[in-house]
DNA sequence: GGGAAGGCCGCGC
DNA sequence: CGCGCGGCCTTCC
């Protein structure tokens, strides 16, 4: 008979059944691990930077998911908000964290021409310049 | 700034 | 198997 390919799926039925393969939330956590203490990144562009543009959910639910020890706290929405309810548990948590690396709040956001990661043109001026 | 709409898609029920 | 719900985003009004 033909032999099988055993338990283990092999590469094309891996990509035609696996969307969030393993290698997904490796990048995912990967590109994570890179945000630098004391700065933040969108989930969007966490997931461009993962090769996996326009899937920034994913890299929610990967975060939910994980328990690998990465900076999760360093991923915030575009808006530059915490993404949990006010006032939740997980919302001053992860406030607090930020904060305790420097990450200043103002108004309920974080300012990510300031703060954000990869640094854009406008302050690369200042990132470069900037001594520690 | 704020809200709606459409996109994206894994996951649990 | 269908459906709702996410640590979301961009576009448009």
């Amino acid at each position: 008979m033909v032999r099988k390919k055993s338990k283990r799926k092999d590469a094309a039925a891996r990509v035609a059944s696996e969307r969030t393969s393993a290698t997904d939330a490796e990048r995912i956590l990967a590109t994570i691990k890179r945000i630098p203490r004391g700065r933040v990144s969108t989930y969007g562009d966490v997931a461009d930077a993962a090769g996996l543009p326009r899937r920034a959910r994913l890299v929610g639910t990967v975060l939910r998911q994980t328990t690998a020890r990465v900076p999760w706290q360093r991923v915030i929405n575009a808006s530059g908000r915490i993404s949990f309810p006010l006032g939740s548990e997980a919302y001053s948590r992860q406030r607090k964290r930020l904060e305790g690396e420097g990450v200043v709040f103002a108004g309920g956001r974080i300012d990510l021409k300031h703060y954000g990661w990869p640094p854009r043109a406008e302050q690369l001026d200042e990132f470069l310049w900037k001594p520690r």
